[in-house]
DNA sequence: ATCAGGCATAATGCATACATTGGAAACTTA
DNA sequence: TAAGTTTCCAATGTATGCATTATGCCTGAT
């Protein structure tokens, strides 16, 4: 039924992503399409076509004669991705909060919130950053802005591998946990301002403390 | 020097892009690849990656057996489209406002507001949207947030044909003109608060005129 | 005339071939 | 040894070939 054609491109790009995105194909990873195709088991072909994808998502840069790079991403970048976090996240909140959803449509949120305090309680950092990401996407799902969830989500990845890195280096995220159930209970109010002015406050702490965190533990690209 | 090595698949890409801006190739025009290839006067395999990356950019929609399809804007696409504006551009103005640019630095949106204001007196509505882009992207260039460039000139891309038709169906955009000067004023003043708010509400307005217009005339998608 | 089924056509997905050319290494030369 | 040449190789950019298969058409039955 929803059987989508598997196709060598969409399977070649999948793979890249995951590689780049776990780090097993780490930042700087360079290699020349004949490598990566012979590494997929296929040909350039579907290879190059991938990695035309990646390159428009801004993992990877193609450079003219020496194959793929995966794009290191440096301090700046992540002050960049997070400005603008900062400024469309709170909109979305806020006019998500504005349309008063139902409890049943913010069960998803719910779910995740829950999740991030178990997780958090029970240690489990990586749980908890999976929840976290959740969080934010289906604040951007229901929001409905597809274009918006599109961006911010190219955002996430390409700051993936930086906050996973970041995510034991930083104390246990407790307060940002509470901010999330906080920001869900200002949106199921319908709290627009309260919600906006809140998550904005979040975003700018979390962009604070990712980046001194980099600087302090010397990591200027990851 | 700059010599940047001329590829057909840049050279597929801009046409295209060109064709599709100014409706020479317009919504919903479909073909398959072997037809744009020969238009093109190269084979399929550039033409190919070049409709890859203009379907990543969002211009255009690759249907598996039926070709490359030029993505047709909705009123909810432009509705999309401007709330990310809204929430991107204002704090963007803001931060710059807060660097106090000098008045050299500032020069470029100088030229580009002045366009703008000799050519609403020409009555050149096609020089006036000209300038007005220019002013847009200049503000994000000089802020500095390349993603940010990236995704706002993304966005001004796909509104680009909705906007080059209600250009003449709105009234003459002697208000919004006044609202840039302002703008750059602010700017140049350091008024950080003030050119947030100001802008928000100029793409507001911009957004709900625009909109006005798309569903006055009946045009739901373009 | 409508509908099911089978067939032909053509577009795609992918592999492969090949000419071009950047860049590194080897080789001079000073 | 440093700088300038030359050579060689391999990666890219592009064309082409080909198997697969979706789609529309044609046929025939109801």
């Amino acid at each position: 039924m929803s059987e989508i054609k598997q196709t060598r491109v969409t399977d070649a790009y999948n793979r890249l992503k995951e590689e780049i995105l776990t780090n097993r194909m780490p930042s700087g990873f360079q290699a020349p399409e004949p490598e990566i195709a012979e590494l997929l088991g296929m040909s350039r072909t579907p290879v190059r076509e991938a990695l035309i994808k990646l390159e428009a998502e801004g993992l990877v840069q193609l450079i003219p004669r020496r194959g793929a790079r995966v794009l290191p991403v440096s301090t700046e970048d992540m002050a960049e991705i997070y400005e603008i976090l900062t400024a469309l996240e709170p909109e979305a909140a806020a006019a998500l909060a504005r349309r008063r959803p139902g409890k049943d449509e913010l069960a998803g949120m719910e779910a995740a919130t829950q999740e991030m305090e178990t997780a958090l309680e029970a240690g489990d950092l990586e749980a908890w950053a999976d929840a976290d990401d959740r969080f934010h996407r289906l604040l951007l799902e229901l929001h409905g802005n597809k274009r918006m969830l599109g961006m911010v989500s190219l955002l996430f990845d390409q700051a993936h591998r930086a906050r996973m890195v970041t995510l034991r280096l930083r104390e246990i995220p407790k307060n940002s946990t509470r901010v999330h159930r906080d920001i869900l209970e200002k949106i199921a109010e319908g709290d627009d301002v309260g919600v906006a002015e809140l998550f904005r406050e979040h975003r700018k702490d979390a962009a604070r403390e990712l980046l001194d965190i980099l600087e302090k533990f010397r990591l200027p690209r990851l």
